[in-house]
RNA sequence: GGCCCCAUCGUCUAGCGGUCUAGGACUCCGGCCUUUCACGCCGGCAACACGGGUUCGAGUCCCGUUGGGGUCACCA
C-alpha cells in the first residue's frame, strides 16, 4: 500500500511551496489507490500549536487536498503531533545506544566550537572527534559530575558509501566519512526532528518520501538511523525546490520586501490589498501577501486554479495539455515527469490559470463567490434581499471577463450604492462633464431616455444611437460622458449593459446629479470623443 | 570552503540520437475588433551556457569548464 505524508510545521501560514509539496504528495498516493498522511511537525515551537495550525488545515480543506489520516482523522490511537510522540522517540533513543548506533556526549558548545576552528585552519573536513564521548557508566558519571550537559549522538561509519535510489533523481552516492555524529537527543532530554521523523514514517507506514529538495543531504543520517534501528527505508523522492520571481533562491517568505520589486508580483499584491480594503480586512503583510495560500483564498481565487499551476511548476504531461482538472491530475500525475530544475513562481501565469478557470465557471457558482465580497464591504444586506441574486447574475454576464478573481466584483460597486452616494473619478468627471457643450448633448440624451418605455439594454442602445444620428455627432461624443454621469469612472462595461442594469430611474437621477455637480466646474477642457 | 543537486526562449515547459531552420503556454510588442476597459482574433520578438569527446549524425550520451542552487545546528 502506497503511504506519503506531508509534514507541515504550525506556524500559522501554508506557504505556496509547500502547498505544492503536499499536492504531488497527494496526487501520488490518490493515483495509486494509495492513502494520503497529515503529520503535524511540532517538535519545537509548541505554544500556539493550535491557533497556528487552524490556518493550515482550513488551508487544505479550501484546496480540496483531503487527508486519509491526520488531525481530526485519527486512526487506533495514533497521534500525529510530534510533541505527543516523545516517548516512542526516546524509546527509539535507547535502542540506538543499546545496539552501538548512537553514544552518549559531553563536549560543550564551546569545545565543539573550537574543534571546528582547528579543522578549518588545517583546512580538514570537520568532523567531531569524539573526545567527550562517554563509553561507560563511570565515565558518564564523571562528565555529570563536572557539571556537563549530556546529548546522544549517532555514531556514524567512517567508511563506505550510501547509495540512495532517488525517484526523482536517480542513484545519489554519499561517502559516510563526510556524515557527522549528529545529535538526536538534546541535553534537556528532547529529540531531534531527524530522530523524530525516521521513527514516525515507519509507525506510520510511509511508503514513500515526497520532498523538497533541501532534505537530500540530510537523507543519509535518516536512512542510518532507519538501518539501525531495523526499518524498512521507504522510497525517496526529492522535489527541486520552488524559486522566487525572476530568481533561482529558493521562495520564502522572508523576502517579500524582495519581491515587491517584481512588478507582477507587487502589481498583484496591490490589488489583493485593494479587496481587503474593500472587505474591511485586516491585513498584516507578513501574513498577506502573494506567498500565502491564504491570500488566494481572501480575494476570491479558485483552488482548482491555483492547483493546475502548481501543478505544472515542476511538472508536464506533454507539449501541450495545459488545463487539469483534479481527476485528470490523480490520473496523469507520476513523479517521473518531476522535472529536476528548480521553477520559478511566475504571478502572471498563475492569474491566467484563475482567468482561464473562472471564465469557465459556472455563472450561478460565480454569483455564490461573490456575493460574499458584496455583504463584507457593506454592498448588500445579509441576508441579502431577494433581487439580489438575479441583479448580479446579470452584472456577472454582462462584466464577462473583466471580472477574473470572486473579489473583483467590488469594482462595480457603483451598481449597488445609492444614486446619491456615487461618486466621481476626478479626472474623467473634469475630461467629459468640463464643457457646456457636452453637458448640453448629456442633456439632451437625458431627456430622449426619459422618454423611453422599455430601459433594457437593447433599447437604450437603440435611443443613444438614434440621439447620435439626429445630433449628427458621433457614438464617442457622448457616450463618455454618459458613462461618467452614470458609473462615475472612466471604465466599465458595455454602456447599454450597464443603462439597463442601473434602471432608468438610476440612470436619470445620476445624469442630473452629474450634470448639477459639473456645473461648479471651471470651464476648461472641451472634451472629443475619442 | 566541503558535500550534494541542477542547466532549452524573460518565465513554466516539450524534446528521451536523425521527424529540431527546436514545439506549446504565460509575459512582452505590433495589428484587428470596439462606446471605455476586459475578452477574442491575427501576427511578431525570443532559448539548446561553453569546450572537448562518442557517433555517419547530438538539444538529446560521456567528460570537463563555467554558472546557478541546496546543505553543512543541541531548527524543522
Amino acid at each position: 500500500m502506497v503511504r506519503t505524508r506531508f509534514a507541515p510545521s504550525p506556524t500559522g501560514f501554508l506557504h505556496i511551496g509547500g502547498v505544492r509539496t503536499a499536492l504531488y504528495n497527494w496526487l501520488f498516493a490518490r493515483g495509486c489507490g494509495g492513502q494520503f498522511i497529515l503529520r503535524i511537525d511540532d517538535t519545537d515551537q509548541t505554544r500556539h500549536r493550535d491557533e497556528a495550525l487552524a490556518p493550515i488545515l482550513q488551508g487544505f480543506q479550501w484546496l480540496g487536498l483531503d487527508w486519509d489520516e491526520g488531525p481530526g482523522k485519527e486512526v487506533e490511537g495514533q497521534c500525529y503531533f510530534q510533541s505527543q510522540r516523545e516517548e516512542r522517540y526516546q524509546q527509539a533513543v535507547e535502542q540506538l545506544l543499546e545496539s552501538g548506533h548512537a553514544y552518549r556526549d559531553f563536549a560543550t558548545p564551546e569545545e565543539l566550537q573550537k574543534e571546528r576552528e582547528q579543522a578549518e585552519q588545517e583546512g580538514r573536513a570537520t568532523r567531531y572527534s569524539r573526545r567527550w564521548m562517554a563509553t561507560s557508566e563511570e565515565q558518564c558519571n564523571r562528565y555529570r559530575e563536572e557539571g556537563r550537559g549530556e546529548v546522544v549522538r549517532l555514531k556514524m561509519p567512517s567508511d563506505g558509501e550510501l547509495v540512495i535510489p532517488d525517484l526523482i533523481r536517480g542513484d545519489v552516492t554519499f561517502a559516510w566519512a563526510r556524515e557527522q555524529d549528529h545529535v538526536i537527543r538534546r541535553a534537556d532530554g528532547t529529540c531531534l526532528y531527524h530522530l523524530a521523523t525516521v521513527v514516525d514514517d515507519e509507525s506510520f507506514e510511509i511508503s514513500h518520501v515526497i520532498r523538497a529538495e533541501e532534505h537530500l543531504s540530510n537523507t543519509p543520517r535518516q536512512i542510518f538511523i532507519a538501518d539501525a534501528l531495523g526499518y524498512k527505508r521507504p522510497q525517496f523522492a526529492h522535489l527541486p525546490y520552488v524559486a522566487e520571481p525572476g530568481s533561482k533562491h529558493k521562495l520564502s517568505k522572508r523576502k517579500l520586501q524582495k519581491y515587491m520589486k517584481d512588478r507582477e508580483f507587487a502589481r498583484l499584491q496591490g490589488e489583493g490589498e485593494w479587496i481587503a480594503r474593500q472587505i474591511h480586512k485586516q491585513i498584516d503583510p507578513e501574513a498577506f501577501n502573494p506567498v500565502l495560500v491564504d491570500f488566494y483564498q481572501s480575494i476570491g481565487f479558485l483552488p482548482d486554479a491555483l492547483l493546475n499551476y502548481l501543478l505544472l511548476l515542476g511538472w508536464s504531461l506533454d507539449d501541450s495539455t495545459e488545463i487539469f482538472t483534479r481527476e485528470k491530475m490523480i490520473e496523469c500525475f507520476s513523479l517521473d515527469r518531476v522535472n529536476k530544475a528548480p521553477a520559478s513562481f511566475d504571478p502572471k501565469k498563475l492569474e491566467a490559470f484563475q482567468e482561464k478557470w473562472f471564465h469557465a465557471f459556472d455563472p450561478k457558482k460565480k454569483v455564490a463567490l461573490c456575493l460574499p465580497f458584496l455583504q463584507r464591504a457593506g454592498l448588500v444586506a445579509e441576508p441579502p434581499d431577494c433581487s439580489v441574486g438575479p441583479q448580479l447574475l446579470a452584472i456577472l454576464d454582462a462584466a464577462g471577463d473583466r471580472v477574473k478573481i470572486a473579489g473583483d466584483i467590488l469594482h462595480f460597486a457603483d451598481f449597488f450604492i445609492a444614486d446619491e452616494a456615487l461618486e466621481y473619478e476626478q479626472k474623467p468627471f473634469a475630461k467629459r462633464l468640463g464643457s457646456p457643450n457636452a453637458r448640453a448633448l448629456l442633456g439632451r440624451l437625458r431627456d430622449r431616455l426619459a422618454e423611453l418605455d422599455a430601459f433594457a439594454a437593447e433599447d437604450c442602445e437603440a435611443a443613444v444611437k438614434g440621439f447620435v444620428e439626429s445630433e449628427g455627432i458621433k457614438m464617442g461624443e457622448v457616450i463618455h460622458a454618459l458613462r461618467v454621469a452614470v458609473t462615475g469612472k472612466a471604465v466599465g462595461l458595455g454602456m447599454f449593459d450597464t443603462l439597463g442594469l442601473l434602471g432608468r430611474d438610476s440612470v436619470l437621477r445620476r445624469i442630473s446629479r452629474a450634470l448639477e455637480q459639473a456645473e461648479s466646474l471651471p470651464a476648461g477642457d472641451v472634451a472629443k470623443g475619442d
